[in-house]
DNA sequence: ATGGGTAGT
DNA sequence: ACTACCC
């Protein structure tokens, strides 16, 4: 987790115009996340080094894999070849790791509503109404302690040379970072810690960035304009200017439901409509589960797929949309009939064959289906006097029809901040944390990660179906159309169709998994040579991005 | 790449 | 419908 606020403030330069540091916002970080997921779900796993599969690629890995040297996103075959005793998860299906997700930014939630998502492991928490209230509580000199990084302590002294008020909100908010991430672990057994980069600068941006020489946040802070111009518009320019130096006015934004829920299937070749069908439905099934967990109803249905095509092979998909019928969710979307399904199927097939010409030979890599506009639930008859009656006053705008999920959050615009009555405990909870007197040392310290255990090596986990000997049914496939499948479609059609969810999550961490888990987290400050830390900026003390 | 997302054009 | 960006 990351505490945001100014700390190159004692730039002189930057003073003018004052800031007023107004703000105080977390930008909080999942370690490992789904690696994370699976070993809260097997704590066997817990100290075998494990990488987390999809498909050809280990998208990410646990610690102790990492300190044996593999990487996140690593060819699946290189990776064994680095560490042939990884134990692999299969993590292609998102469903725990969505769940674990949701969790973790309702933890944040119980806090203030202020909270953004980014990805499924990362969320913004403004928490300035929780600080303004804290320091007024307890009168601001009256607080008085230590912001801790992950690994070191950060004297407060050193870091509010501008005399803004903005030292009391760090040690402020960084107590709300600590509950924050204790209460995270105590409910999801996920570890949560600083964020490690600036909005806005992923992968992408850093690579560009990288080109022109640049890797630090010193040497993005001295860059000239007109050679960042050469890579990025100026608009950009301008924000990368900024967040070089701390400064990013970006406000946090709720992210209420998802925009479009989606699922998409990734393989070497599908070539015939058979397969093609049965991987639709396949998809079709898994995503009204998760509409139903939504409670939208569709309006809009997009399939996409990716042609095999050696000579412009970036990731390029086409995609087909089109409208949804209210009439096809009468009641919903908890029960769904087999009419709906079928005809759903029928769209999707329809859109599919917009894009490939299935009367030719064709090769494809990739399918998905996602609904991209998603409503409230209509209601219909007696059900929608009773609906708009029972709403107060302030409700009133959300009760248009058929209103989107986008225009419905324009017209609920409060007219004035939200209290949570949470946060008059968590206050309270505050007042008992005992601050810790630690030593001043050195702020720039770039400490090398944890130090990570050896283990023993383990087996890989196979799984083998044998098709043959099954005479499922299955539902909604052919039989026929089934037995004509390539064998590798059987295999995940039976998987499917036969592997109900294994764990719930109810079980807590037994103890405390991971290292840093009574720190609050974090102010990280920049050494000298890598971009990887760099704290400041009001609303986003980020460091850039930082491969690791 | 893989399996998702968001926003802008 | 597609692009660029994010995780
Ligand atoms: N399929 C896929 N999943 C990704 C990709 N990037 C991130 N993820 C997933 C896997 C990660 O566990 C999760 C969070 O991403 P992060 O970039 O924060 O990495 P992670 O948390 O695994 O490790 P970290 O401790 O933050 O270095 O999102 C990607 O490009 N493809």
């Amino acid at each position: 987790m990351e505490f945001s606020d100014e700390l190159e403030c004692g730039d002189e330069g930057l003073l003018s115009p004052p800031h007023t540091h107004q703000r105080t916002i977390l930008h909080l970080d999942a370690d490992c996340f789904y690696a994370q997921v699976e070993m809260v779900r097997q704590p066997e796993l817990r100290d075998k080094p494990l990488g987390i599969k999809q498909k050809n690629l280990v998208v990410t890995c646990n610690y102790v894999a990492r300190s044996q040297g593999v990487k996140k996103c690593m060819w699946l075959k290189e990776a064994m070849e680095v560490l042939p005793e990884l134990v692999l998860v299969d993590g292609s299906d998102l469903t725990h790791y969505r769940r674990f997700s949701t969790q973790i930014s309702g933890v944040a939630q119980s806090l203030t509503h202020r909270v953004e998502r980014l990805g499924l492991d990362e969320n913004f928490i403004d928490v300035t109404d929780l600080v303004d209230e804290y320091m007024n509580a307890t009168g601001s000199s009256d607080i008085e302690g230590h912001v801790f990084g992950d690994k070191e302590p950060v004297s407060m002294d050193l870091v509010d040379p501008c005399g803004c008020g903005c030292r009391e909100r760090l040690v402020a908010g960084s107590l709300v970072a600590k509950q924050l991430r204790e209460q995270i672990l105590k409910e999801t057994g996920i570890t949560v810690c600083a964020a490690r980069s600036i909005p806005g600068i992923g992968s992408t941006t850093f690579s560009v960035l990288k080109d022109l020489g640049i890797s630090t946040v010193q040497e993005l802070q001295d860059v000239p304009l007109k050679l960042l111009r050469t890579k990025f518009d100026s608009e950009t320019c301008s924000r990368l200017k900024e967040v070089s130096n701390g400064i990013d006015e970006t406000s946090v934004k709720k992210s209420g439901k998802a925009q479009s829920v989606g699922l998409e299937d990734a393989f070497t070749k599908v070539n015939s409509v058979a397969e093609v069908k049965v991987k639709y439905q396949i998809l079709l099934e898994r995503l009204l589960k998760l509409l139903r967990e939504d409670g939208r109803v569709p309006v809009s249905i997009r399939v996409s797929v990716r042609k095999f095509d050696l000579a412009k092979r970036f990731g390029h998909r086409e995609t087909r949309q089109t409208s949804i019928s209210s009439s096809l969710f009468p009641d919903g979307v908890n029960n769904v009939g087999e009419n709906t399904r079928s005809s759903l199927m029928k769209t999707v097939m329809g859109l599919f064959q917009k894009m490939v010409d299935t009367s030719k030979d064709f090769h494809l890599t990739l399918v998905g289906v996602a609904f991209n506009k998603l409503i409230e639930r209509v209601r219909k008859g007696k059900d929608i006097s009773s609906f708009f009656g029972k709403r107060t006053r302030e409700e009133t705008t959300e009760t248009y029809k058929y209103t989107t999920d986008n225009e419905c959050k324009r017209l609920c615009v409060p007219l004035s901040p939200e209290k949570s009555s949470d946060g008059h405990e968590s206050i309270r909870e505050f007042e008992q944390i005992n601050m810790d007197k630690l030593n001043d040392k050195s702020l720039l310290t770039s400490e090398p990660l944890d130090p990570i255990l050896e283990l023993e090596s383990t087996d890989c986990r196979r799984v083998d179906n044998n098709t043959e000997d099954s005479d499922l049914v299955l539902k909604g496939i052919d039989p026929e159309v089934f037995r004509s499948l390539p064998e590798e479609i059987k295999q995940e059609v039976l998987k499917t169709h036969a592997c109900p969810d294994r764990k719930s999550l109810t079980q807590t961490p037994s103890t405390s998994p991971v290292k840093t888990s009574n720190q609050a987290g974090v102010i990280s400050i920049e050494k000298s040579g890598t971009i990887e830390s760099n704290g400041s900026g009001h609303s986003g003390s980020k460091q850039l991005w930082a491969p690791r």
